[in-house]
DNA sequence: CAAATGACAAAAATAAATATTTGTCATTTG
DNA sequence: CAAATGACAAATATTTATTTTTGTCATTTG
């Protein structure tokens, strides 16, 4: 074989896999012969299965986070900002687990498995609203007060909304207006000299 | 056998063996071996053993409605009352969830097996709140919008800290201040002439 | 000699054989 | 005759036997 293996096609492929068989079906040797090659040589590139999953799973997470950190750097208001960043965090989950319900779960089980992973990502995700965050102090529009603790409790306030152990609830009719009046608590609940 | 066997003993019964065996391990017939009746018997009371879960289930939800019920009628401000019913929520679900997580599981499988004694719960508890607010917007404390939607709107705010699929998460060391940090952007959010 | 292979043991998963549980109902008991 | 029983078939679950999978490493390949 010309070229060796890179860990790019094996992602890739594990990934075809794992949307072919799913998280419980899948096997390394399952991955080796989509690759056509022995399932050793993988274990010359991942030293375990769990580390190969921990890199699909990580690469999954990075495409919710990287669409948001575009939003940080638009124009707007700070609080128009902080709603565009909501509502796209929750319109890519809620999409990804409408339009392939099985998929959105297999992913989120792998996250699940790999704690560090999440913990890493939703740390990322708090501290691109407390971008937002730090911009509406500045700018005199929000109050002065603790940034990260702002941030985390506009994201946790929102949970039912973007959680993934709460995917089953979101098909309820009135999620959007829902998400709508959670909005405007914090809105009121933030901004500065709103009534 | 003198006396008939009545619904409350076979729920009592029913309860014991769930804590002993586990939901999965629980069987009609334990149940009725330690009721000392055959199987055939409890068929009389409930007509499946799904129709017994869903009662021990309902026992179970009501006995965290009944003592947040006492809070609506307590002395004080509304969001003083808005924010003890929320902490004697949060405080029923966090210490069952803690003292005897197995337990709490269980329950709260159980519960899931009956989507509909859960959707009746949880607007019950909705319509506590929503007693609570109109109080607030009665006597001039809140803001005069739909009182309903408030109210949803205060309990989903803070679905992190009791629902029961993110109860993993109630073991984080700042668990507490973010529920601070959260209610105070609520209180914030619905109290007139706050700043 | 870097990259890949494939044979191997231990661990884990699956399938087939076996046993338990659910739910019914004709019969028994007090 | 109201209440409970226990024998029974069909559906589920458990155990055991068998196969697959994981991870290693001495050997092969280009």
């Amino acid at each position: 074989m010309a070229e060796p293996l890179t860990k790019k096609q094996i992602l890739d492929a594990t990934e075809q896999v794992l949307r072919k068989f799913g998280l419980e079906k899948t096997s390394v040797v399952d991955v080796a012969k989509a690759l056509n090659v022995s399932h050793g040589t993988l274990y010359r590139h991942f030293k375990s299965k769990a580390t190969l999953k921990e890199a699909v799973a990580e690469r999954w997470l990075h495409e919710v986070s990287v669409p948001l950190a575009s939003i940080v750097d638009k124009e707007g208001s700070a609080i128009e900002k902080v709603r565009m960043w909501l509502e796209k965090l929750i319109h890519i989950k809620q999409t990804k687990a409408s339009e392939d319900p099985e998929l959105f779960a297999m992913y989120n089980a792998l996250a699940e498995e790999n704690v560090e992973s999440i913990e890493k990502h939703i740390k990322e995700l708090i501290s691109q609203l407390a971008e937002i965050v730090e911009e509406g102090v500045n700018a005199g529009e929000f109050q002065n007060d603790n940034i990260n603790e702002k941030a985390s409790a506009i994201f946790f306030a929102t949970a039912r909304f973007h959680h993934p152990a709460l995917a089953k609830e979101w098909t309820s009719p009135n999620i959007k207006k829902e998400f709508n009046v959670v909005f405007d608590i914090i809105k009121f609940g933030i901004v500065k000299n709103i009534k």
